[in-house]
DNA sequence: CAAGTATTCAATACTTTTATTGAATACTTG
DNA sequence: CAAGTATTCAATAAAAGTATTGAATACTTG
């Protein structure tokens, strides 16, 4: 193989696998992978896509690795295929939502809406844990909290908030945290609970950031 | 902005990122660029593309913030814009050679033709820096060599490589470098030396890696 | 094994990306 | 300021990616 031939069989594979990400929908699909596997119809509900389109993507994903299936009865269930590659998307995000203006405004418009402007970062996070007066809150659904969560957490889905509101105490602080920087359930949390008087910010990162950095460090 | 409204944004915003650097021309003159900064004349000559393509793909890159550009005299000189786009890049990469299997065979079949399969890493080198009994040898044009080198290597430029051999001891182990994994240069100097008698092995990675992963230790 | 459900496939129209061509612009040098 | 060079722009045709639709497949359950 020549060397002009080898450049161009590689920089064309790395151009099918970063195509292969380079797709609104299938960035979401493959956050929501990042909680742990899903049926193709647990995508469609979290998603705007029609069930043949959202298959149509995981083929897509599929072919290029980034994701596997397995079969269970009547369901195909997703995941993604490494943490390797969870912790590439990551990179991803991080460089994203830190290096391209546009993408840092959207964010911060975002979050000042919902009051959840200073945020708490994974460092930050690590010097409060064990903490007796900081309650750190998943509000994902409880089946994602249930595949995984980050030590130390309560689990409260959003959608339950409202009637545990009783159980919180003004005094602590409250640190709620969901799928990641573009997950909106915290921001939600922050809203609603800070309208109500209590003390809370949002963790910068999710649950798969959390993950990803314990693995690192050892 | 309600939360649907957010995500679409952010996933927009990161998939039209993505899309920028999702093309193999593009990824070339990004590897280009990650050895300093060049003119659209000296990407032109590195690569297969005519000029007003190259220049296209430039474009498509500065929108999207992955390079910048300064004039000078008739000459336009384009470069990375930052050192964490850098970090991102490598990181790409190297998932992509070790996790994507039609990738890594394509490289471990160029280095077989080359007889440079048993590659130095980083780590292995940096224990091998200061033995009197190692040559390490930097086969990019000089150019490139005086931009920034690893610390303690010896330019050498491919093209001049037959008039100098009469330099190398057999004795000692040489460790050929060039731009990064897909840099054909150090595999050509391995075949040649190898061929000779010598005893070559190359370097897995580049320049660029070396420096980012100095930045990054610090 | 018939009915029902989950998923994939195949075909289509639509949109976006890409390479090519030739002209336009901007700058330098004699 | 005319001629030459480097780069970009604009227009086009070809190729690739995307969403939608309806049919086909595969599996479970009664």
């Amino acid at each position: 193989m020549k060397g002009r031939e080898f450049k161009d069989a590689m920089y064309d594979g790395l151009a099918k696998m970063l195509k292969s990400i380079s797709n609104p929908a299938r960035l979401e699909i493959i956050e929501m992978l990042s909680q742990g596997e899903k049926s193709v119809e647990g995508i469609v509900q979290a998603t705007n896509l029609t069930i043949a389109n959202a298959s149509q993507h995981l083929q897509v994903l599929k072919n290029n690795n980034i994701v596997k299936s397995r079969k269970e009865k009547q369901y195909v269930y997703y995941s993604l295929v490494s943490d390797d590659f969870l912790s590439l998307y990551q990179h991803v995000i991080k460089y994203a939502v830190h290096e391209i203006a546009e993408l840092e405004k959207i964010m911060n418009r975002q979050r000042e809406d919902n009051k959840s402007l200073n945020a708490v970062n994974l460092d930050e996070l690590e010097t409060m844990i064990g903490n007796e007066n900081v309650l750190l809150l998943d509000v994902r659904p409880s089946v994602e909290f249930e595949f995984g969560h980050i030590t130390g957490a309560v689990s409260i889905p959003m959608n339950e908030l409202m009637t545990h509101l009783k159980d919180f105490s003004k005094d602590k602080e409250i640190i709620a945290y969901c799928r990641g920087p573009f997950c909106v359930l915290a921001d939600e949390a922050v809203k609603v609970l800070s309208e109500k008087g209590y003390k809370v910010r949002r963790l910068d990162e999710g649950y798969p950031e959390w993950k990803i950095k314990q693995l690192e460090s050892n």
